[in-house]
DNA sequence: TAGATTGTTAATCGATTAACAATC
DNA sequence: TAGATTGTTAATCGATTAACAATC
């Protein structure tokens, strides 16, 4: 495996959003090449961010020309290590649990699906395809058995923590957190919080700016 | 109305944190103080930052004593608006939309969802409480009769955009997008946009990343 | 060649951190 | 008073933007 380059916040923001255009817009469109100021407008950034950002990451591009689609969607899969999908679980098959099970193209985003877990597996809405849910009690089997080290926390708040020491102990070290808490996790551990409650303020808070806007 | 000061990028992302830490983990304990020290570790920031953060909004605390908790959540409230709560919609009504729906405390944020929309109203999961699912044909009546003029948009890609129109047509300015593209709005319409394949593609670099660490 | 676009260095901007004075 | 914590200015850091040379 190539060594990873350790890249800016920023660019790790920007990187798939790149991927995503290129393949859904431009490639569906049977665009081959894209110019920085193309990429720029779609993502409402500077043209010399993108750029940098290519650069950052090795992709070359041809003066007058452009980038190359395809070069930059398979330079940004090895650079983001899509093409080694990792195990990984859904603890908790809820709404959002379903629904997050539901987005089509984990493979592509370098996650493997093996199981989803819930307290109660028989009132719980079903994963995409073969993927199983599993009653809680089978979590430590399956995860050690299946190598997993990603997981993606759906259940209520107060069973959060609960579940996270429970996968903390089968040695998963990557977490993607919806539950609306803090996990406590010893360091070296990463946690991505997807706190609603952000998104939820800021909405309140622009559509009010907006208001404000109109008045004075 | 008192005017809305324009916070900072990074202030307007971490005051959510702060209102949403000291109502659900410090007053629950009956907290009533707190450190900008204590503030800092729960959000993994330094405590300066969290002291710049609390004098942008006007928050005054006490040396040798810390920040009452009661004020800062108060003045949040009131910097983000959310003492006056702005009718919003949620459009697409499966299990994304469902989820978000269910989330406890959108009145604590500022919204108040007065409709969920769906293609199939009938087959759509049910909205919290009362809140009714009704079919995409009443939207426009709806949305002007309740002067909305927040939407969160959960319908799947290929339908977003004609959401999104039908929405503009009757005055909607701002967005809570998670359907995966590119939403075209006029300018000065808000549009946070929600992607979640950004958060997919974090995963898979951190644990990638991880993965490196362990070894080198 | 002329023109367009990449590539890269330097400048700017803004956010974060450090230092330390003020205050209870 | 001594000590802890706030409050604020200055320094640093990093990300973005500007400028412009290189290249096809």
């Amino acid at each position: 495996m190539s060594s990873v380059p350790r890249l800016r916040r920023g660019v790790i923001e920007r990187l798939p959003r790149y991927y995503h255009y290129i393949r859904n817009r431009l490639e569906a469109e049977g665009q081959e090449v894209v110019s920085s100021s193309q990429l720029a407008e779609l993502l409402e950034v500077d043209d010399t961010l993108v750029r940098h950002d290519l650069a950052a990451i090795g992709v070359k591009g041809q003066p007058k020309v452009g980038f190359r689609c395809n070069v930059i969607v398979q330079t940004i899969r090895e650079v983001m290590g899509f093409g080694d999908p990792k195990p990984a679980v859904i603890v908790g098959v809820g709404r959002l649990g379903g629904a997050i099970a539901a987005y089509r193209g984990f493979e592509e985003y370098g996650l493997r699906i093996v199981a989803g877990f819930d307290a109660k597996p028989e009132t719980a809405r079903t994963l995409v395809s073969q993927t199983p849910v599993e009653p809680m009690e089978r979590l430590p089997e399956i995860v050690r058995a299946e190598g997993v080290t990603v997981a993606i926390i759906t259940v209520p708040a107060e069973a959060a923590q609960a579940a996270t020491d429970l996968l903390l102990a089968q040695g998963v070290r990557t977490f993607w957190n919806f539950a609306p808490l803090h996990l406590k996790v010893p360091p070296g551990v990463h946690v991505r919080n997807e706190l609603l409650s952000v998104g939820l303020t800021q909405l309140s808070y622009l559509e009010r700016l907006r208001k404000q806007g109109d008045r004075g």
